[in-house]
RNA sequence: GCGCCUGUAGCUCAGUCGGAUAGAGCAACGGACUUCUAAUCCGUAGGUCAGAGGUUCGAAUCCUCUCAGGCGUGCCA
């Protein structure tokens, strides 16, 4: 709807300017807006008042100029208006409306998709948790917002790959290793001390006991190497085993699963050094190897390979994005917690070492999130192993509340996470208010059925629709596929969170003020074909969420 | 010290890459159920947009400084 619009007001402006009644416009700053009051329109824009000085021309003139141009479109505008310092105010026709609420009913399940991505490859590698615990909330955030960015990328006509990087190697899984053992051997009556940087979970005291129920004593007798090394193997797989299982309980798929490990395996680290060192952009000095990042606008150079001759985590994950740049993704998005910030400078200027095209690669930031009960902070820490799993989240509050919570802010704000919110079964917890939303109206379909009507758009003679509450609703639900838009080319998925509690609330004000089954006939004919649209947008939105939408409550 | 994020109603937060009288929800107060799910709706009240300068027709939004909170600043991963 709006692009349509934007179109036509480019077309209009362009237009006065070939005829020379007005002066040359920057039709790149052409944006429409919808106004903060009902009056001012559906649409708004400022174009007249930002081309003014450049047009040498009074704003008001020029708006109304422009205005004028675009009221002879009289099947779509119904009035154009100039208003305040020089907006033009546009108030689009009842019959255009209605025809939008015609596409939803006939799109159904498509509705809100578009190709404004035009197929472009993208790819959104989220979590990425170390597999050496389980998932805790932090990382239920990053799956959530991972998985519903993905969700609307798709909707908006990109070409998705979502993938999770396994980092399988490296001293935290050796470390991983030593914490088993450790409590294996204690399982078998043998103290030691505990490994330095171990793991304290008790997860670990669960994988050891495993081990022990499936090895009995066999690794008693082992050599430490070997006995290290089937800890450390048994661990990884067994925790990365419950991380796919919590995922799935999540809604969350990847498309595909990375390990770190094969990229050393096809030599492709050694080879991006290679191809890094070629370029002229490494050095050696204090006996390491070192990326000249600096070159990049990082504010440091950054050691690739140390002193004692082991890689860095940053070596391989050069090789990773590396990796991802062949396969040909044009939009390579990762999304990290807030605390490896510090690491976005020296990831964009090894991007731009590999040769990458600017702006392909862009690291979406999360923030904390803080659990709170019973209206008391929830303490968390992960060195000592107090952490809340995601388990635990969806075991308490269920998969549909936690992914909405998780969503209910911009990703560079801090979450307070209200365990107590999220369990209520009322009217202030957003996620039952949307999905109550959604129950009424199959309970109307349902109420309908059972007296022999069904919503059909060809039989409802919908223009009876063309006014007060039933166009409003329309208006909310037609915004849909903007939103999804808008959402994706910012990146910002909450943005589908408050617009999925704008549908719920105008459909809940409609309910309390209409009746949809009367005994108007045509009017209710019409109305069932508006809820069900309304049924439609809320179903399809919450699927960008991963979240169900019930059909009774 | 330097860098990043945040600061908006009592609380939790929106605010569409500069627009019109700064908006929701919760909490408070007052209303609406002989009616399709009252798990809902309507209304009232609540603000020095952390503070101070600046940029311009116009600033919560952009720039500078100050204050407060969080995070980062490894030859860790």
């Amino acid at each position: 709807m709006k692009e349509a619009i934007e179109h036509l007001l480019r077309e209009a402006i362009g237009d006065l300017v070939r005829s020379g009644a007005i002066p040359p416009v920057d039709t790149d700053r052409v944006s429409l807006e919808v106004p903060p009051e009902k009056t001012f329109g559906d649409f708004s824009t400022n174009i007249a008042l930002v081309s003014a000085k450049k047009a040498k021309m009074p704003p008001q003139k020029l708006a109304s100029t422009i205005a004028s141009t675009l009221a002879r479109h009289d099947d779509v505008f119904e009035r154009v208006e100039v208003a305040g310092p020089g907006f033009i105010n546009l108030h689009v026709a009842p019959g255009v409306w209605i025809k939008e609420l015609r596409r939803i009913v006939e799109l159904k399940a498509s509705y809100g998709r578009s190709n404004a991505g035009r197929g472009r490859k993208v790819q959104v590698e989220f979590v990425s948790a170390n597999p050496t615990g389980p998932l805790h909330v932090g990382h239920g955030r990053g799956a959530a917002v991972g998985d519903t960015l993905a969700r609307i990328l798709d909707a908006a006509g990109f070409d998705v790959q979502t993938e999770y990087y396994v980092n399988d190697v490296g001293n935290q899984m050796n470390n991983l290793g030593a914490s088993v053992l450790h409590r294996y051997r204690e399982l078998h009556g043998v103290e030691s001390a505990f490994p330095e940087n171990g793991y304290k979970g008790d997860y670990i005291r669960e994988i050891a006991a495993e081990l022990k129920a499936e090895r009995a004593d066999s690794l008693m007798g082992m050599p430490e190497d070997e006995a290290l090394r089937v800890c450390r193997d048994f661990a990884a797989a067994s925790i990365m085993n419950g991380i796919r299982k919590d995922l799935e309980l999540f809604n969350v798929r990847f498309d595909r699963w990375f390990n770190e490990s094969s990229l050393y395996e096809a030599g492709k680290v050694e080879e991006t050094l290679g191809t890094l060192r070629s370029r002229g952009l490494t050095y050696e000095e204090d006996g390491a190897l070192w990326l000249k990042t600096t070159a990049f606008g990082d504010e440091k150079d950054r050691v690739l390979r140390k002193k004692d001759g082991s890689l860095t985590y940053f070596a391989p994950d050069i090789a990773y994005h590396k990796d991802k740049l062949a396969r040909g993704f044009d939009w390579i998005i990762d999304i990290w917690g807030a605390d490896h910030h510090g690491y976005v400078p020296r990831m964009k200027a090894a991007m731009s070492a590999i040769g990458a095209p600017e702006d392909c690669f862009h690291a979406l930031l999360i923030q904390l999130v803080s659990l709170v009960r019973g209206g008391a902070a929830v303490q968390m820490s992960t060195r000592a192993g107090e952490f809340v799993t995601l388990r635990e989240i969806i075991d308490e509050v269920g998969k549909d509340a936690a992914r909405f919570f998780f969503m209910m802010r911009r990703s560079d704000a801090q979450l307070v996470f209200d365990l107590d919110l999220a369990k209520k079964r009322s009217e202030d917890n957003p996620v039952f208010y949307i999905q109550y939303a959604h129950a009424r109206i199959c309970s109307i379909l349902k109420n309908a059925a059972e007296l022999g009507i069904e919503p059909s758009c060809k039989e409802a003679d919908l223009d009876v629709l063309s006014s007060g509450d039933d166009l409003e609703l329309v208006k909310v639900l037609a915004a849909c596929p903007d939103v999804v838009v808008d959402a994706a080319l910012c990146l910002e998925p909450h943005r589908i969170a408050f617009y999925l509690l704008d549908v719920a609330s105008a459909f809940h004000r409609f309910y309390n003020r209409n009746r949809v089954i009367s005994d108007d006939v045509t009017l209710r004919a019409a109305r069932l074909v508006l809820v069900d649209a309304a049924r439609q947008v809320i179903a399809n939105t919450l699927a960008l969420m991963g979240i169900d939408a019930p059909e009774t409550m």
